[in-house]
DNA sequence: TGTCAGTTGTCAGTGACTGACACTAGCCTC
DNA sequence: GAGGCTAGTGTCAGTCACTGACAACTGACA
């Protein structure tokens, strides 16, 4: 078996993540990458990630088992959908924030605009529910946790690299930027896990919790780097 | 194919860690394994992971597949065959550690401690110098990486809940553990990256790098946490 | 409407793994 | 030292993840 994560991501079609497409044909191709989605992380949830195949889920989509291949580069890689989609929204929001904004405040602020309108993106793949449950069976299934944690540190090595774009700042110099990134990152993993761990499984709950999480890392961090400040 | 990771380790024979076996089933079991080890990882390091099949090594060292399998649990699990054996040392010299030394006093020693009697024991296996290259090859295959950042998160945690147990604390109460644990290792991991992209690839290099830099932590981790101090 | 490009299914093949079973070789006893 | 026991090994057949090639189909666009 092939098994191993794609390198730079075979990029399948629907990489460009819900563009709202206009024709038909774009249409089409974003409905059956969701339903694959979908059709995999119910799998999944049930009935566990290796006991699920891929021709189960293709089969549940009614397409061809090399069709799946098509959309993902892989059996983890669905598992990732829904991840994917937060990551990206996250990103976005941070490269657009105030450049006058402290780090911290900015990534904070990344966080916060990314929940706005990730729910409605989100629920046109899977509902929020099933994401939540994808989650937990990654942190509890070996193979996926591994690529968990690898995905986790490209992401926040993106992070740290932009952060430091904006302090003026060399990440290979300054080890400021990527402690930053991690106690955030810290935090962000802490509060994912007791949101599960608790009864409220609401996105709002998630939401307040990790503001208030975020506004505790302490002020050590929140100041501006910057000489000319 | 199934490449997952094993969950607790299918725990092939030979996982009871160079025991220095006395009869001559057990020394060979021994020998068919380092084989093995040694095959994979020279054909690893000089092919790539992904461009190695298992009936290659198997072929290399004359056994069927199915004995390579009977040896270790998958493809993945022969390259980390090195690092397991460094873990296992440390772990083992952590636990020795006297009572009464502080935290990172004992991580410090318990590293130190391992690298003695470890260059023997690795190179039974396998010459330092492959170890050495095959740490590279991990750090740079995706696959390879997933599965490290979950093997060190395993180590260390193991490592907080030994700390934690000698403290008297309680690791889930008390984020101190974690939080040294998190700052040796990363120290270590440093380290270990600016000795691969060195001039000077000894074990001796290395063993004084390290040391030089966990000095640096600084003294803020260094002192005992108990009261009864 | 016809052409063209993008999408899909089919087929065949590779490679990682696993269970079952038969065989062999050290070990232990008498 | 012969024989029996058992652990270790090879063979075989099967599953499942993936991939390339090619043929069939279907929207897009002139």
């Amino acid at each position: 078996m092939r098994q191993q994560v794609p390198p730079g991501q075979p990029v399948p079609p629907g990489g460009e993540q819900q563009g709202h497409p206009v024709n038909l044909r774009e249409r089409k191709k974003l409905r059956t990458r969701n339903a694959l989605a979908r059709a995999a992380l119910e799998l999944f949830t049930r009935q566990g990630f290796e006991q699920t195949t891929v021709d189960e889920i293709s089969e549940a989509v009614e397409v061809s088992q090399r069709t799946f291949f098509r959309y993902f580069a892989g059996k983890e890689d669905v598992a990732f959908a829904t991840q994917q989609l937060v990551e990206t929204h996250f990103l976005e929001a941070l490269l657009t924030r105030p450049a006058d904004e402290p780090p911290m405040a900015a990534l904070r602020g990344a966080v916060a605009a990314a929940w706005d309108g990730l729910a409605q993106a989100m629920a046109e793949m899977v509902p929020i529910e099933l994401h939540m449950r994808a989650y937990q069976m990654i942190e509890s299934t070996p193979v996926l946790l591994a690529v968990h944690l690898r995905r986790s540190a490209e992401l926040e090595e993106r992070m740290a690299r932009e952060i430091a774009r904006r302090e003026g700042l060399d990440v290979d110099a300054d080890p400021r930027p990527r402690l930053a990134v991690a106690a955030f990152s810290g935090a962000i993993r802490v509060t994912g896990r007791l949101w599960g761990e608790g009864p409220d499984h609401s996105l709002d709950a998630l939401r307040t919790l990790t503001m208030a999480y975020l506004d505790r890392i302490g002020p050590a961090l929140v100041e501006h780097w910057r000489k000319t400040d």
